[in-house]
DNA sequence: ACGGGGATCGGCT
DNA sequence: GCCGATCCCCGTA
């Protein structure tokens, strides 16, 4: 049974501008739940990735086997692998727009001892600082690309505790070479569980 | 705490 | 072949 304050968020939370998903996904749930029981973590750090005149996004030129899904209508999620790691994302607004946050580091809640085994040997700090790691914490795997968020199955994203009493960031997204940065990167300022720089970038 | 370099592999040119 | 929305380890402070 469900609780009520693990009920998926609307299709409509999903089917708004990228960035105001992206911003309003932090301090979100991630619940992960099969039979070795669930898994919790909230979301403390995102990346946006537009559709049109992004060129750091996937969908930037255009719809193939990889990123088919990042065209699927907002709330299906968007896994790709990268250097052999996975990562993921939330696909935001209407379908056949190409534009989705990725989910770049979460703050395990429940089911610890269970991330733990499936990361492997490393510090607390490093169980979920980053998206393959977040990924692999969660038992997120290339098989889910495509999900559909909103079932309130399996895995999907609640509301989880209010932000209010936190501080939020923004900065230019990390590891991109390619094309102006803007300040589509956002996270929960002073979490340990935050990959990058804290610190505001300026453009 | 921070930065540099190597590992790694699927997707795309 | 090339290259990345990364990770991990090993230097320096």
């Amino acid at each position: 049974m469900i609780l009520v304050t693990h009920a998926p968020l609307a299709r409509s939370f999903f089917l708004r501008d990228t960035i105001s998903v992206a911003r309003d996904l932090l301090g979100k749930t991630i619940i992960r739940n099969s039979r070795e029981g669930m898994l919790r973590a909230r979301i403390v750090e995102t990346e946006a990735y537009l559709s049109s005149g992004d060129e750091a996004s996937h969908s930037a030129r255009g719809k193939t086997q990889r990123n088919a899904s990042m065209f699927a209508r907002g709330g299906t999620a968007y896994v790709y692998t990268i250097h052999a790691r996975c990562c993921f994302n939330v696909v935001t607004e209407e379908a056949d727009k190409g534009c989705a946050v990725l989910v770049r580091a979460v703050e395990p809640l429940s089911g610890v001892e269970r991330m733990r085994a499936l990361r492997g040997l490393c510090s607390d700090r490093d169980l979920t600082r980053g998206p393959a790691r977040s990924c692999e914490a969660l038992g997120i795997g290339l098989s889910w690309d495509g999900w559909d968020l909103t079932s309130g199955r399996r895995l999907w994203v609640c509301q989880g505790d209010s932000l209010s009493a936190v501080e939020l960031g923004n900065s230019v997204r990390i590891g991109i070479s390619r094309s102006q940065e803007l300040l589509y990167r956002f996270f929960v300022k002073n979490n340990r569980f935050v990959s990058g720089p804290q610190r505001l970038n300026h453009v």
